[in-house]
DNA sequence: ACATGGCACTCATTTCCGTTGAGTGCCATG
DNA sequence: CATGGCACTCAACGGAAATGAGTGCCATGT
């Protein structure tokens, strides 16, 4: 059923002034609105509507209207009005936004703590591979008597080595045999597709440094573990005590208990539609401890085959429009850097990727 | 001056009640004490000595006693008595530390996040440098047309890589001299020793792989720069807000939102004395906002001329021989692991030290 | 000289109750 | 069908009284 456009007005107001004040709204609030021609009677009664379709709800019965779940959510979906950032507000952000591109991680980390200080509000960064992990590139260094560097370099473009140290006597020689072993069995492999025959098969043909092949292989895997399942980085958790909501220690601990990187990477099944910016409001959440909370979260792109997500999370009550227009700001200047990254030019520091 | 017996006695059992329940304590209390023999005015009359020697604080007029810092100071000093960790307490601890060593800055955390679940107290650990940081080894490789793989191994034996992209023709034998010279004229030094002319030079002599010399001079120093300043790791803060000084939420704030990296690592500046376990008692702590918190921190040796800390921040009220004997715990167990790891032996997947 | 029981006093905390005021629902009116 | 008016509801505020844990000090006993 369709909304009246009176309605529709009313419910906006409501939303807004209540994302500022976190107080229930009352009619007379509401009439006192520069742009709003009907008597607080009139309100009122289209309130009482908009209260039985399950738009708003009553705290008690004295007392002014809230948006329900179900209210937000026509909000976000109809109502809401893009926010424009402020020259200030572009100006702090993109004065924050001036970090280096150093190890991916810690620029997703970093990120996430920027978006975190500019809503005031947790944040959170994933970065999530599409399709297959697999090794692309093997190679071993000596770097001293009983020292051998392990570089590896998996989809995606990331590189990773480890120092093994064992007291092995190879000449160079076997480790150009061993790594052109690995280069030639062990690539294009996801974790499970290890199998314990090839890995003997592998051993064999190791020569004499082979007995180097377990603790590649175990790094091997761990590495490709780590890429599979998506790297959460989560921060800015205590500002959510800064939200009236979270007056009381009780709810805020509730919550912040179920606010972990686990709970994140779980989110995305409890979306519904499709899309780069995408809302989960109160209850949409996926644990029942989050049901008076929603997150904001929006995509962009990585290149290489990978996924970024950044997302906020608050109480219901959040001013989704400005939240959406922040985190947009961010997911655009990401997306920006990674373009100007994947296009090999440019002797600047931000045009490479390392780890 | 000294404490009588009967004093020491009535304020260790002052701070061991008031530990555990967080509410003054009354003379009544004391006298309910199994291995207390003297009326509750006899306590009275002591208690009121004690307050004036500044070792208790009364909150108000008709309320019970508590420990001031000089108090608990004292108490940690002189009368604390070594908490045995219980069969169970000591299961479900070493249960826990069954982890891997993989990048060493990830177990770091993972011990904290482990420390703090088990003190249910805000957690941290530091890994700092004895001495200078240097580049030891570099290596590159022919990573595809235009693509270069930087390992630098640097003291501490930690390597860490960079991939780089760069449009550029160069061999094989290109990037074997461009190395050989960065080994010659780039190891051994600090990020300030890194001089223009310095690099004016390398780069002359680098052939024909010279336009990869910028790039790798600018990882080399942020690597070398960020293993200088001591890496903290911080983790649980909200497990403050289980304890009860920090039921009101702007107590909590206040603190939460000092509690950072930069805090942490500032902290070393407020020590007096040596010795592997330390600790700082409310106002001894170096902001001013950290007054009614305390840290316990205890060292350990990493090896390599590195060293760890390991430490918990709660309120002065804290079971300080509880927390000192998991932190305890703790560090014995990641000296013996890094010990193990010194060891070049044993194939097994804690030998080695990967990054 | 010192430990103890007794007692008056203090003061934070809790409980109760009346007041206030924002907000609603509904009805009569234009 | 919009509006003004009016009775009603109920959380929140505030002050007064009751409660009780704890102290300080004194008189007494050993």
């Amino acid at each position: 059923m369709e909304l009246s456009d009176r309605k529709k007005q009313i419910l906006r107001a409501i939303v807004d002034i209540y994302v500022s004040t976190a107080e229930p709204v009352g009619s007379k609030a509401i009439a006192a609105l520069p742009d709003m021609s009907f008597s607080s009677a009139t309100i009122r009664n289209e309130m009482a509507e908009l209260t039985q379709m399950g738009l708003l709800e009553q705290p008690h019965t004295s007392a002014g209207r809230v948006p329900s779940a179900a209210g937000y959510r026509l909000y976000i979906d109809e109502l809401m009005q893009d926010y424009r950032l402020s020259v200030d507000e572009t100006k702090s952000l993109s004065g924050a936004m001036e970090l280096k591109m150093q190890e991916f991680d810690k620029l997703l980390s970093q990120v996430g703590q920027l978006v975190s200080k500019a809503t005031n509000l947790p944040a959170y960064t994933v970065a999530s591979h599409q399709g297959d992990v697999t090794a692309k590139r093997y190679d071993l260094i000596m770097a001293g008597p009983d020292s051998f560097i392990l570089v590896l370099m998996t989809t995606g473009e990331v590189v990773k080595n480890k120092l093994i140290k064992l007291p092995l006597e190879v000449s160079e020689q076997d480790l150009k045999l061993l790594s052109a072993v690995l280069n030639a069995s062990l690539t294009e492999l996801t974790a499970e597709e290890f199998t314990n025959e090839l890995l003997s098969r592998v051993t064999r043909n190791a020569g004499a440094a082979a007995s180097l092949v377990p603790v590649i292989v175990d790094f091997t895997l761990s590495v490709l573990r780590e890429q599979e399942r998506s790297n959460v980085h989560l921060t800015g958790h205590m500002r959510l005590l800064g939200q009236p909501e979270y007056r009381d220690v009780e709810k805020a601990q509730e919550v912040l208990e179920t606010l972990d990187e686990e709970t994140i990477s779980n989110l995305p099944a409890a979306l519904h539609q499709q899309g780069p910016v995408q809302f989960l409001v109160g209850p949409e959440n996926v644990a029942k401890e989050l049901k008076d909370t929603s997150v904001v979260m929006m995509r962009f792109d990585i290149g290489e085959g990978m996924q970024g997500t950044i997302g906020v999370v608050g109480p219901t009550r959040m001013d989704y429009a400005k939240v959406t227009a922040k985190l947009s700001y961010f997911a655009e200047n990401l997306g920006k850097m990674f373009q100007k990254n994947a296009a090999p030019a440019l002797p600047d520091s931000i045009e490479t990727k390392e780890d």
